[in-house]
DNA sequence: CGATAATAATTTACATAGAAATTATTCATA
DNA sequence: TATGAATAATTTCTATGTAAATTATTATCG
């Protein structure tokens, strides 16, 4: 079979293709250290901005409370955080990092890695221009869905 | 709470971000016809190239067979696709189009739709350009795949 | 002040995804 | 041509995602 299939012009289409072949990546990169991406979001979050609430860690992963708040179960179960009750609010949880998870620290910078990974054949001004171009892209997806919303279609 | 959280310069997590975001905004396009994005798919691939194998459909949605495999059997029970065996291979499985699934083949300029929402804040070249830089990411992503296995890190 | 609305987290139900194992068939080659 | 390797599909297992419902708590406002 010579040639490859009839494939739509589609940019949904080309955004799942290379965000598919990114995170297999990361994946691997992370096997040796029996972290799956999930955890990894989480525990770069704690390392960056200190305790968070569930809310907050679903909000920088971009997701829905329910995925995070199972993540932070198996992570609690895997002694990587540690779980408290916030003071000021007794509906919130605040997630921190366990010991274990602070010395996985060093793992922050795998996401850099990946950068180097992913955009090996693009120049730096390339680089630039692609992450802001993704921003865009998700700014006009979230802009949009927030319209379809009101309008109550 | 004025400011938002620090997060990293991640590649790998801006297309998460905004793939998200568009996967999103499809469903919501594909709701009113009780579609899932992974049906529409499927779809789309049969109204392209017409009957397909497992593993085509598979390789078109750029993922592993289990999972194409599965969708199949919904979109069966759902009267959306038929399944019969290839003549000349009979391990191979060939799927093709229902009545039903032929119907709804005017589905098909749904990703022309979202083109024209995501890409809204791009002029033609930059759309084009994004197209093409998110190939190269793909690629490269790739590429590193495969030679990782073969180094069998 | 007290009733109602809003919020944080979780649970449940369901759809999807990958990896590994299994089965059936075909291919390759000694 | 007979046997071992490769391939197509599926099943099982586990992880993840969303939406809707639930519970507990806090905020709002008449």
């Amino acid at each position: 079979m010579k040639y490859k299939y009839n494939t739509p012009y589609s940019i949904g289409r080309q955004l799942n293709l290379a965000t598919s072949a990114s995170n297999a990546l990361v994946s691997k990169l992370l096997e040796p250290h029996d972290l799956s991406l999930a955890q990894w979001t989480v525990l770069s979050s704690l390392w960056q901005n200190g305790e968070l609430s569930v809310k907050s860690l679903a909000e920088i992963k971009g997701n829905a409370p329910p995925a995070t708040s199972r993540i932070v179960d198996r992570m609690l179960s895997g002694g990587l955080v540690e779980r408290s009750q916030n003071r000021h609010d007794r509906r919130a949880v605040t997630v921190g990092l366990s010991q274990k998870g602070e010395d996985l620290r060093h793992l922050q910078s795998i996401y850099e890695e990946v950068n180097v990974i992913l955009l090996e054949p693009l120049s730096p001004e390339e680089s630039e221009n692609f992450f802001k171009l993704l921003n865009s892209v998700e700014q006009a997806g979230r802009t949009w869905l927030a319209q379809s919303k009101v309008g109550d279609d």
